[in-house]
DNA sequence: TATGAATGAGGTTTCATTCAT
DNA sequence: CATGAATGAAACCTCATTCAT
């Protein structure tokens, strides 16, 4: 019976060949071009074939920002399980998210790309599920920083705010390097990152924390 | 001479009057439903007349592009000029990067939308433009900071990468805005953000930051 | 050699099984979303298996054609074998013939769909299939035309004309009835049936039918 | 000045282009076969002009059944026009029924064939187009009957009804004409259609109608 | 210079049909 | 035999761009 099994399979990799195809094409040639059928040609499938899989283009980039939002997750939290000094782990949430947008930078683009992209462009279900996935990724960074301050390291009433600050701080940064050329010519985009972490972390522990 | 200096005019005239109506359907209506139909109608010209103007659709939104960038230096260094104390230079400018973003929300979107994009879907001028402007933006930061540190407010061995870490805070901060009801439900997006500028501030005051 | 037999009566099963399910699929979504897909779903068969019973899609409405054709010639033939009375027979034939277009409504439409299409749509044996069924209706009611003008009841010198006559009108009120309701808003459509059907018999029933 | 009549000329008369098309196409080879493609086709048009002057493919359907109901109802409005007595009337108007059918055959057709299509093929607008004019055409034969049953010729109580049945006749034997060589070899159809005109009329005539 | 009618390539999606399993 | 995944042509419709007036 192993013929079910391989059925099952194959279908998943079709899929996964399906939403590399989109991805390659989302990335290399930006959303305005990349049609269904294009895909198709890029995936080396008909363009029926894509709609026995998805059920609509949308279908498609919300699978995709599923997949690379959970895959995020999925690493940063990774991250936090063997550690339990609240510092190391917020700076090894940090290094995560960097690594993350170096390794699976498609991913990251993508996920960049809508989110950054003006509302209108694909409204219904995308926002949703960008919206679930970010909470997710939000909770791990609220949870070290809610841990910290259990253990009197971290002085803060508003944890949720301070995770979303350096989340943001994160992000723009990593956004920023695509300017890091103009911008910071010849620095080191490391010790940048590592220094604005620690920047957030050196006022989370200060005592006169009270706002 | 006067009558060539008037066809100028009327030639300069005319592509604000297209550009105006660019944004207003841009914005109205969203980048997928900003067709050259949709704006010559807004711009009350036939679709022939837009393309004495502007080679290309694209060229429009680079027009635009270009103009919101420039708008947005020099809303900045308006901010700036009349402000000696550091520290509420620097609150001023974000604030004023702030309301930008609300204020010129069309701008905002579309520089971010060019911003985030692949890099190989825009031509390399564009790239130009965006980095050479960015560049401008940023060095009014420095200089804040730059003349805070020699007033003695600031304590920093490298002005550039506080600054750098400044704007990617805010503007990270503003992307995020759009999960707002989800990452931060119930809270002042406001307080959020002036409380990122005040830890920085902070930060940037104390005098042990000799990284 | 039963084997033979049972293979050939499982395929007419299976033929029955698929006509069954495409005029269920047509009867309830109408012909354009009767699907190859559709149908095959409704009749719990693969769809390659459709193809190994009939040809092509339209095989499929061609066959539901006959059928419908030879049942509506059963049905109205069946109403007059014991019916005497020539009056009777022909009011029966009536009725007949517009339950049929209510009980049958699936096949009638078709029917009637493929009736009023025009000429060169269908291939020639289609036109044929009809034809033939239509003559076998025709003559059932000039059947009873002529007994009725044997016993001295009806004066005709052309029954097929009279025949052809009822039909039409019968025909074409059914046809009508879609506009029922704005036709004859708040009428009975079979009182008005009826009358037409009664007017008619009137007429054939009067002496000085010399024409 | 000329310019712009010229151009609302053009305007005119390329729709009736377009419509003639469709006409054409639709005729030819059915409402399946009867894509915007081939009618910009058969137009000797771009597919894109089609959509400048009709908003949708309903909407060309839709603008030709009015345009060939509207034809009908003048025709047979025209013919009433200077006929007192209301026999000749009637006579006049079956005729003219007959006639539209044989020299506007395509409107004829196209007519019937969206008349007897399962309700289903086009549901919104075309459904109440057809009713609208259908009403008109009615009302002309109520008229006549009516004016009938005032000069005491016609006995009915209920004109509306006969109306009915008399258009039903004649709408159901043109019908059949199709089937014509199957139906009535080697029979005139011109005295058939009288004969069932006549008939109705000597049954209006009758005084003991009193149904 | 200003216009907008005309174009046709290209967008998403559906579906009859085939064919390897 | 039975299956349904794969196909790609063709459906409707949009829109950037051109060009005759």
């Amino acid at each position: 019976m192993g013929l079910k099994e391989r059925r099952k399979r194959e279908k998943r990799e079709r899929r996964a060949q399906i939403m590399a195809a989109a991805r390659k094409v989302l990335f290399k040639h930006g959303m305005p071009m990349a049609s269904i059928k294009r895909i198709a040609q890029a995936a080396e499938l008909g363009v029926g074939t894509l709609y026995s899989y998805f059920g609509s283009k949308e279908d498609i980039f919300i699978a995709l920002q599923e997949e690379g939002l959970e895959m995020l997750a999925r690493e940063i939290q990774k991250t936090t399980e063997d550690t339990e000094d609240p510092l190391t782990r917020l700076r090894k949430i940090a290094r995560a998210y960097l690594t993350f947008s170096e390794k699976g930078k498609d991913y990251f683009d993508i996920l960049n790309y809508f989110l950054s992209s003006p509302g209108t462009v694909f409204e219904h279900g995308l926002k949703r599920q960008i919206d679930k996935h970010a909470s997710q990724v939000l909770n791990i960074l609220v949870t070290a920083i809610d841990s910290g301050k259990q253990q009197g390291v971290f002085y803060t009433t508003h944890p949720r705010r301070h995770a979303v600050i350096l989340w943001a701080t994160l992000h723009g940064l990593i956004q920023f390097r695509k300017m890091e050329a103009t911008l910071l010519p010849g620095e080191d985009f490391y010790r940048l990152y590592n220094q604005a972490v620690d920047s957030f972390l050196r006022e989370l522990s200060t005592i006169s924390n009270k706002q």
